[in-house]
DNA sequence: TAATATTTGTTAGTATACATATGAATTATG
DNA sequence: CATAATTCATATGTATACTAACAAATATTA
């Protein structure tokens, strides 16, 4: 017999929606967990293209365009031209990006922690051990 | 140090990718995986009202209404009245529905064995067993 | 029974997410 | 060096996914 609740697929979207859940819940600076992710990764990269950008992040070239879109008119990222290549749109902080990065972090921290409570801390090593596997 | 990497929305991210990945190369049916799901969940079921079909699908009722509009209009479910309450839409297999449901059941088994790859048998269970934990 | 609350479904708005087509700039190749 | 291939970014179209506002039907309760 049949179970979809046996299937992969579908206990992936619960969870996700679990995650999405925890995740709105605890963001006062109006991020969803895509931009989110940007954000972060762009303080780590320091000044990149919005090509690489979204390479580094998973998404697709419209979904970054998207993202980039939406931190810029949140006051996040700035745009500019990269002298070396015509083609480039550099994303990189503002100073209000700069600021928030720290709470960010702690932020992620406490999600990721919320989200993984049901299970103990030797579970949650192995779980995503496991997980990363599957990517 | 804060990584990214490590924080288990975003590898959720990542291992659902995948798996949508996996679900398209072998989809001759044409099907997305939550119109799979919603079109398995219908044939369990037999008739029901498109927002409980919703609720057994975990999709929002302006998600599942796009769900079953999209599977109506590839000929696999139909749409009628509840002479018990004006209020409902039922949701119902057509002939050509229920006649690849069969091969859904296959294919769904298919997705989730390659999407599992990467784990061993007794790995499987545990990791499912805990991804189910986590919704 | 009349007022209230809930349920069902629709619609609009925002945000991923991917495929594909296009055009501009850059790099690689013959 | 000129053509071809690649890369970067934009735009369009389709498909989730959730919120919120709304109307109609049904259920509850005062």
């Amino acid at each position: 017999m049949y179970k979809l609740e046996e299937q992969v697929g579908y206990i992936l979207r619960l969870a996700s929606q679990r995650h999405a859940t925890v995740f709105n819940k605890h963001s006062e600076l109006g991020l969803t967990p895509t931009q989110f992710s940007a954000l972060v990764r762009v303080a780590e990269m320091g000044n990149c293209s919005q090509n690489l950008l979204g390479r580094r992040t998973a998404m697709d070239v419209a979904t970054i365009k998207g993202v980039v879109t939406r931190l810029k008119a949140k006051g996040f990222v700035e745009l500019g031209a990269d002298p070396e290549d015509k083609r480039r749109t550099v994303v990189s902080l503002t100073r209000t990006g700069r600021e928030v990065i720290k709470q960010l972090h702690k932020f992620g921290a406490m999600v990721t922690d919320e989200t993984l409570a049901p299970l103990s801390g030797e579970e949650r090593k192995v779980f995503l051990e496991m997980l990363k596997r599957l990517t």
